[in-house]
DNA sequence: AATAAAGCCGAGTAATCTTATCGGGATTTA
DNA sequence: TAAATCCCGATAAGATTACTCGGCTTTATT
């Protein structure tokens, strides 16, 4: 038993490796090999993790020499659950309350406990999708 | 990539046998087996899942014939918060927010993103210690 | 006392998921 | 052309999950 609800090291590095190209976002687009040092995060893992981030439209490529990653808008416009969702597929704690499912699950209208795991869904995405990439170089400074 | 952030089956099922004896509170012991049958859950799984439950001190256990599971406390007075932790350990999106932790991570103090985890860890333990067993049982009449 | 109903418990396991690593190809700048 | 960079599929080690197996102990009933 380790510990549950948790994100893999694909999200986590992701939302880090997505500060940086917001701290960086006035300065051009950033190489993956700089932000994997930076992070210290294995380069090649992190080219896997910028795949599914390009795709669903977060970050552009600039391909070639002096090319790079930068931000696809400006940080104030990036929600950490855009990246979480990117990377981490739907939130949910269970399955048949995952966001945007449609059919039902085996247990129909009598399951007890479903209820539980949709507040507990619903206040998750609450807080990812209020924290932006601006907020979260904000941060900084307050919270605990 | 499935879905992440989510309780294991361990934890899914750990709540919806809890919910049974929390229905079943007055009526006695209730043995495993019929639990298990009730739930659709494999019995030497649960099994598994029941030996933590009784070591956190979340249930009794009555030996022999006649014999099974009862809540430790009325479910008024177990939170479905105590069951997941019990089952799957702290409560934590990412290791070094988890709760109960001292040490710090080797990131120190200047890790911009740690915030965003302790802002969901504290979330999440929020939304799961405000939910009892009584409240799951309640439940079932409001809510979506 | 014998039997059956139940809990107790550690070891083992097949499938899956995570976390990378590898190797090469495509594109652009200097 | 050479170097920097992104693009992407394959694969492999290790961890985790979700169970299963087998045997023991305790207790109520007969």
């Amino acid at each position: 038993m380790v510990l549950l609800m948790k994100v893999s090291a694909k999200g986590e590095y992701g939302v880090r490796a997505m500060v940086i190209l917001a701290l960086d976002f006035s300065t051009g687009p950033v190489p993956l090999r700089e932000i994997a040092q930076r992070e210290c995060i294995s380069y090649q893992f992190l080219e896997q993790i910028f795949l599914p981030l390009r795709r669903a439209g977060l970050i552009e490529s600039v391909r070639g020499a002096k090319g790079g990653y930068v931000l696809a808008r400006p940080p104030g416009e990036i929600k950490v659950g855009d990246i979480i969702r990117a990377l981490e597929g739907p939130i949910a704690p269970v399955e048949c309350v995952a966001e945007g499912k449609t059919g039902s699950c085996s247990r129909g209208d009598t399951c007890l406990t479903r209820g539980i795991w949709q507040r507990l869904r619903d206040s998750m995405s609450e807080v990812l999708d209020d924290i932006t990439l601006a907020d979260v170089i904000c941060m900084s400074a307050d919270s605990t």
